[in-house]
DNA sequence: GTGAAAGCGCTAACAG
DNA sequence: CTGTTAGCGCTTTCAC
């Protein structure tokens, strides 16, 4: 379309300099005299230069692009850990590239290795990716995990444990002594947290619990176990994510089931949707977009070798934000007892 | 971590032959001969050799990558198109650069032009950004434009025109016929073509319009201007896109103004959410992903100076998806008359 | 059909 | 502080 584009060689011609010191005005602007640096890029605006990222990557190894890999970019919350990943690469200089590893089929496989071929570094968000896939990705370049664990990679997690604690807390205060975990992915690091956390809190509050599943974490899967949690009811249910909760919701209602008159239904993820179903869906939020935000800037961190190591692991808080889809056991209907450090729908 | 990844000169030496012959072994397979075809690849997968990116732009100046540039990640419609961009892209064996060009900040305009300025073409989403900027984008590479036209660039839009008026002839037939269009941003390319198609099929089936707005296309702006509809109410309202419609409805819901028993609203796009509220939500439904893919796919045959020349302006079928939002007009509630060419739930 | 050689635009020693 | 000189890994004439 337009021109051969300018490169260092025309701007050093028209700045009296070597092609190497217009160069070093780029890359290290501290080793040229501050006279020269502005003769430089008053001479590279003048032609309109801009620095070519493949040229650059060629000789350094380095592409400036780091990788944000998702099993799911349709998915409400790998939408806002994208966000907050993208927004925080973008201030750092960094560009990103998104892969899809959704369906392991072999173009999607190989869509994966050519978009990580030419990447410093990769951000992960694939909640139930086999643990040897996250391994081998990270034999390569450094990878952070978003939203889950794997010993010896460095990860931004929500505090899933505080989150499930004051879940069952609300729902004890509420009179529910029973509660059924609705599973998502049997593989995914954040189910068996949630398991575990919810023993815990159960053994805290007095509460017991049993689980169903494991079911897709989508608004489908949460109807295919409505139909489960039929078969033995509880008052109170605690879903592996908002999209699960969700579907729940709309088959028990659709069955003439009453939501939270019958049976309190709490999610996890606090997506948008969330506030928009009636009744509105009782959720522990996870700090989405930070967690994205600071999954890229821990990356950035480690991957400038001149800069102090991140934090290894890190663990986001979680709140817990009251709606309408919990009430006190039984009816009729009572307005749920709202703890003090609770923070109130949004 | 590793070695030194290989390099043609290592599967060179491996299949005893000449580096330009490895190369031409991968780029043009056609002009060797095919058992040094089949000696290069075995040394390649011997080595683990893999084609370095970079290495390759340089010399041809084309990177294979795409960027997806949109306004919001997070918002469902682009989420969608971002899906099924990724998916084509992948399958052509391309990677995709996203660049959220959503705030206009000095940092995030040059997070843009860095992504851009690595990258073979673009495709656009973004909705409202000023024609200026777009054209600007196209002057140094090709562009293809998503769910909008402008003059002189490629594009690929969903049919707003029948889309609107299939949702007339159902309003009119539920004995509407006086209707009121939210307008979303007064900038966007979709709203001006609803408002033009709004009085064309208002003339056409004997339905007058009325227009509020315009109001930011989200929830809030919905729930905004649930409040100026009060002041001049119809029975009968049609919304830019589903977030709104879905803000209309809460709003007017929360002051106990019922929809559809006193209020018809219909949506455009069909987000995943318009399924999930209660009542569901009549909408225009676009084909979000076809129309990403199809972008991505006409964008590739653009670039690809061999093939074809593309389709320069693509217009997607859309098909009114009928949910419980919209009912005849008065009370009481009336099962609304499905017609027979129109899609009927999801 | 294959090899030799000259870059693509930039960076990185190494001198000065 | 700045210029000179080699490459980074690949493609691409141009000969053979």
């Amino acid at each position: 379309m337009t021109n051969r584009a300018p490169t260092i060689y025309d701007v050093a011609r028209l700045a009296g300099v070597a092609a190497s010191t217009v160069s070093r005005a780029f890359s290290r602007p501290g080793r040229v005299a501050t006279g020269t640096v502005d003769r430089i890029k008053a001479a590279a605006t003048e032609l309109g230069y801009r620095t070519n990222a493949m040229a650059r990557a060629l000789p350094t190894g380095r592409t400036s692009m780091i990788a944000l890999i998702v099993t799911d970019v349709t998915d409400p919350e790998t939408a806002e850990l994208l966000r907050g990943a993208q927004e925080a690469a973008g201030e750092a200089g960094w560009t990103t590239v998104v892969a899809d590893a959704q369906d392991d089929g072999p173009s999607q496989r190989e869509a994966l290795e050519r978009a990580l071929s030419s990447v410093d570094g990769a951000v992960v968000a694939a909640p139930h990716a086999p643990d040897e896939a996250l391994r081998e990705l990270a034999a390569h370049r450094p990878v952070m995990l978003l939203d889950r664990r794997l010993t010896g990679l460095p990860s931004v997690v929500p505090d899933i444990q505080d989150g499930m604690r004051r879940t069952v807390a609300h729902l004890a205060g509420l009179g529910h002594g029973l509660v059924t975990y609705v599973a998502g992915p049997a593989d995914a690091w954040a189910d068996g947290m949630r398991r575990r956390a919810l023993r815990q809190a159960g053994c805290e509050f007095g509460v017991q619990s049993r689980r169903i599943g494991p079911f897709p974490p989508t608004v489908a899967g949460g109807m295919t176990a409505a139909g489960e949690l039929l078969h033995r009811p509880t008052t109170a249910v605690i879903a592996y994510d908002d999209l699960i909760a969700i579907g729940l919701i709309r088959a028990l209602t659709a069955r003439g089931i009453q939501v939270p008159g019958e049976v309190s239904v709490v999610g996890f993820g606090n997506v948008a949707a969330a506030a928009l179903i009636s009744p509105g869906l009782t959720t522990v939020g996870s700090p989405l977009r930070e967690m994205g935000a600071m999954g890229v800037r821990n990356l950035l961190a480690l991957l400038d070798d001149a800069g102090p190591r991140p934090a290894d692991q890190v663990s986001l808080p979680t709140r817990l934000v009251l709606r309408g889809s919990t009430a006190a056991r039984r009816r009729p209907f009572t307005a749920p007892a709202r703890g003090g450090t609770l923070i109130a729908v949004r």
